[in-house]
DNA sequence: CTCCAGGGATGAT
DNA sequence: ATCATCCATGGA
């Protein structure tokens, strides 16, 4: 087992991890327990530095630390980019230190498809089903924990196997992208070269993968910073914040006013108001 | 445009 | 305690 230190400002793990970008890390001890594509890892955090201990990492642990935390994001200019209203303010003061993570594709594409009409619960819980039925078991600090099966082996199971998973409905379509992605139809890294609109375009036409998620995968695997998923949550902020009283703004209104709008760093912004909204109603209730 | 497809966490009572 | 609502939606 190796263990180092990654110095980690602008930086707040727990904020990151809780924020409904990634679904598998769990809390253990003072830190988190998880995988980053292989390797399993624990990684904790105090003050502005990362305590990370990993297992069979190729290259050094705090490269890829640095790496999957995207700790070489300008966070500074990133929140200076944000459009200066009371929304947007109160948003980047509530999540100082998020960053959005450089997720591996296949593994974020797979679970976004099982997000559709889930709670971020309820994808947490898919997640762990796959890969402790598909995956493969890792040891990390004692604690036994697995990485994300590939599409090779997702294609290999059948649709009834996979609804033991919890999935519902969205068994058919994950499976069916498994497959694509297995043969190689689909080559995810290849798409790596393509610019946004065409990167869209091709996620689209994967079985239950919309406009949404596929914003989601280029935000979260593809680093298209500008992408802007709008989900439920994101509806309700956009609507109450810059249509108040207003009827008939049609999803492509609200699209085009947020690609406009939020600036080149859109998908930090989206980030921001949605951990900000997804927590506030959680809170805002004793009273 | 509408309607529907798991199911469990969460909130209401 | 039970019951209703909600959900990082896509497809038909």
């Amino acid at each position: 087992m190796q263990s180092c230190s990654v110095r980690a400002s602008h930086f707040d793990l727990v904020k990151t991890l809780d924020s409904g970008q990634v679904f598998h890390w769990e809390k253990y001890a003072d830190g988190f327990v998880g995988t980053i594509e292989q390797v399993p890892v624990y990684v904790e955090q105090r003050g502005s530095t990362l305590k990370v201990s990993c297992n069979g990492a190729e290259q050094s642990p705090g490269r890829v630390i640095r790496q999957y935390f995207a700790l070489d994001h300008p966070l500074k200019k990133i929140c200076a980019s944000f459009p200066p209203d009371a929304a947007m303010n109160q948003a980047r003061d509530f999540c100082r230190g998020l960053r959005i993570i450089r997720q591996p594709k296949w593994e974020c594409l797979a679970t976004f498809i099982c997000s559709s009409m889930k709670q971020v619960a309820h994808i947490r819980q898919i997640s762990r089903a796959l890969r402790q039925r598909y995956g493969r078991k890792l040891i990390i600090c004692g604690i036994t924990t697995y990485d994300f099966p590939g599409a090779g082996r997702l294609a290999r199971a059948s649709e009834e196997e996979l609804r033991v998973c919890g999935l519902g409905y969205r068994a058919k379509n994950l499976l069916a992208t498994s497959r694509r992605v297995a043969t190689g139809e689909a080559h995810l890294e290849a798409w790596n070269a393509l610019p946004d609109d065409e990167l869209r375009a091709r996620l689209c036409e994967l079985p239950g993968v919309g406009a949404k998620v596929a914003n989601c995968v280029m935000l979260f695997a593809y680093e298209r910073i500008a992408a802007f998923p709008i989900d439920v949550w994101i509806e309700r902020v956009l609507r109450q914040n810059y249509f108040a009283r207003k009827r008939k703004v049609t999803p492509r209104k609200l699209a085009e006013f947020a690609a406009g709008y939020f600036g080149e760093y859109g998908g930090y912004a989206q980030q921001y108001l949605f951990h900000y909204a997804r927590l506030m109603k959680r809170r805002a209730d004793p009273y």
